[in-house]
DNA sequence: CCTTTTAATTAACAATATGTTAAATGTTAA
DNA sequence: TTAACATTTAACATATTGTTAATTAAAAGG
């Protein structure tokens, strides 16, 4: 490195800028089905996708159309990216309030035909509910949930096929190493409960032992179970339920068990 | 959302674009210190900084001069911002193939009052012994190794005090959680070597207890023991060399002890 | 040559956690 | 009344961890 600090050459001006800078969102969901009445759900995690448009508002030929694609749209000046996403969720789909988390940056040359542009990838956790009120007052029929595992078999715009992969290895890790699985329940669950969320993005023969599950979540630091509140939405006995505490978790892989 | 797909309404000639696209780099390095001959080294996880200069190259005043920050620079529309990390990085510092990750990007609105100029940040982890090369060969009057922990009482250019922060908490996480800690290890190294690698960022009892940590190396699925290697840099008996091996690592909270 | 020093290694044991199997509990529904 | 069933509790063998102590191998100094 020169003495004569290379950051203080630079004159803005002499550079190419981007041609845009967009955010895009991995919004993603988990559908519980009632296999039957007084038993734990089945859950499926799902990724909202929209359908391009054949044509743009000119009538034009639309590039990538009738491909799925992310959610998104361009950042301005007076906004970060994650504002804009939370802003284009409500916009385009009402929903507010929501877990926002950025994943990624996907600028490979050539990625985009339409120029230089930049996109800051985010991932969202929409809990059921609210995607139900959007649906019922909206006419949703370009937008589609999919289950992840199905997603290879779509056609995808840009480059929407890695973003979403990246999306899938993200929420998946922080699903299982952060206490983000809150934000797909409700403020008080059963074991039960947590447990199929946990299940819809790993095998892991420990989650799935009930017995072992049931037991491992008393002594977990940052649940706790409420005291004298039970519910029988998952079973006819009454079951106890349980919540997230602020504890900040900081697990290592070389002292846990393998 | 209208059924009318709202990006395909985008003609991105309407939008403002970003002023600059920059990649900034947080080059992390652990010097290691032999207190005395046959004994574990006492490491200490350092940060790369660059002082920015008095003046720019035609002599007016330089904005945010004097103050410490972060190496980097624009990236151009033929490169990824983790392309042109590692080309500044050889430019700058001549130091190539090292392991470079990205974790964030700072888009605030007047971050940087030349204008809307977006920072994708990455941290690098450099061997020791690349920067001895480095310094050797240069005029580094402007560059230095600051301790993690003394970082606080530096006066830092634009928001790379926020940049710096958030690589700190990365980089303790994915060591502790990853196994990059290989990139700051020789190929084979001693159970001391990486407990103390590790000690740089945890305070966690389990691994400065060093019988604990000798016994648990052992039985750590991404390590093996190199037969029949030993080695005397820590002690004067002989001490078992291991290795990482090539085996992904998905620990989950949930079944983790705490 | 003997003694001291020291990091690494091994041993041993109590305490804790897990995997597994089995039984008990409440409640619903037939 | 009985069958069904998610949950809870119990029990026990096995595995892991925390802790303390002893052993090992080589260097260094007399």
């Amino acid at each position: 490195m020169k003495s004569n600090n290379k950051e203080a050459q630079y004159d803005i001006s002499c550079y190419r800028t981007p041609d845009g800078y967009t955010s895009d969102i991995a919004v993603f969901t988990i559908t519980s089905e009632q296999i039957k009445a007084y038993a734990p759900p089945k859950m499926v995690l799902k990724l909202m996708l929209i359908q391009r448009a054949e044509q743009d508002t000119e009538g034009n030929p639309n590039i990538e159309a009738g491909k799925w694609a992310l959610p998104g749209g361009f950042v301005t000046p007076e906004e970060t990216a994650c504002t804009a996403a939370s802003r284009e969720l409500e916009e385009e789909a009402g929903i507010t309030g929501i877990h926002l988390k950025q994943f990624g940056v996907y600028d490979q040359p050539g990625r985009d035909p339409r120029g230089w542009i930049i996109s800051n990838a985010h991932y969202a956790i929409v809990p059921e509910y609210r995607l139900s009120e959007r649906k019922a007052s909206d006419d949703a029929a370009d937008v589609e949930l999919f289950p992840v595992a199905e997603l290879n078999e779509q056609a995808l715009a840009f480059d929407h096929k890695n973003i979403i992969q990246d999306a899938i290895t993200h929420i998946t890790r922080d699903l299982l190493q952060t206490t983000v699985a809150k934000q797909f329940l409700p403020e008080t669950f059963t074991y039960s409960e947590l447990q199929a969320v946990l299940l819809t993005v790993t095998d892991d023969k420990a989650i799935q032992n009930d017995q072992a599950f049931a037991r491992k979540i008393k002594s977990l630091p940052f649940i706790e179970a409420v005291k004298g509140q039970k519910t029988q939405r998952t079973s006819k006995l009454p079951t106890q339920l349980y919540r997230f505490i602020d504890a900040q978790v900081k697990q290592s892989i070389y002292t846990a068990r393998h």
